[in-house]
DNA sequence: ACCACCTTGATTAGCGCTTT
DNA sequence: AAAGCGCTAATCAAGGTGGT
């Protein structure tokens, strides 16, 4: 059976019951008198029955409005209690959350990130899968990870890129090696040495070829 | 007659829904 | 997204009633 009143009108039956004085029982719950003399009779309405008996000098509760302000006490009461509980869960946050993440930023970054986190929320695990970008993609596309941590690229349909940081390239050599003392390097340079790259799986090589490919054709694998 | 208190009419503001 | 509309609830001001 639909009811035309709410919460704020159990209020007012409250105030009011426990005052017995529409002017002071308005100013307890923040409201002009007349606005509570109108709540009043419309929760009355929606009732369909006379909660309070009013004289200029008076205002008491019905025998009717007796038995509904003792049940609705207990409704306010249910309710706070609720409200209460509810708030106590925000504020103590549990749960898992799972991050993928490249093994770079799992070594460099992650442990920091994992202790300042586990200071604010001592109860909210944290679960790392280390893995190469592909597969960290993978993980979030298929739901298996919160969310992942690897190079920028083409994201895929359904995911988003932020950029967390950004992160320099350089070339490790010999002491004896002719580029070792140089400050820069250009990639048409580079292209010239021999060097060691990294799987075709891995982000660090996608990221390489898609660089060199502005200079020079990608080298077969 | 005066005062305190409740009710009522007029007006205004906020909000949600629908239409353009 | 903006405008129009209806509903709800608020305030203000005035009126009615009863006690002193």
């Amino acid at each position: 059976m639909p009811v035309n009143f709410d919460l704020n009108a159990l209020y007012a039956l409250r105030a009011l019951a426990e005052y017995g004085n529409f002017r002071i029982a308005a100013e307890s719950i923040c409201l002009s008198q007349s606005a509570l003399s109108r709540r009043i009779e419309k929760l009355e309405t929606a009732l369909g029955i006379k909660l309070f008996d009013r004289t200029t000098r008076r205002v008491t509760l019905t025998l009717y409005g007796q038995t509904f302000a003792a049940r609705s006490e207990q409704l306010l009461a249910n309710f706070e209690e609720v409200m209460a509980d509810s708030s106590k869960v925000s504020q103590d946050r549990t749960g898992l959350v799972t991050v993928a993440t490249v093994p770079s930023a799992a070594y460099y970054f992650m442990p920091d990130v994992i202790r300042r986190f586990q200071a604010r929320y001592p109860r909210v695990r944290v679960k790392i899968i280390d893995s190469s970008a592909g597969n960290v993609i993978e993980a979030v596309t298929s739901g298996q990870a919160d969310f992942g941590i690897c190079f920028s690229g083409n994201p895929p349909p359904g995911t988003e890129f932020l950029p967390l940081v950004e992160d320099v390239y350089v070339v490790a050599c010999r002491h004896d090696h002719p580029l070792a003392s140089r400050k820069g390097l250009t990639w048409q340079e580079f292209y010239q040495q021999d060097y060691v790259g990294l799987d075709k799986t891995a982000g660090n090589r996608n990221l390489l070829d898609s660089a060199l490919g502005h200079v020079v054709p990608a080298r077969p694998s």
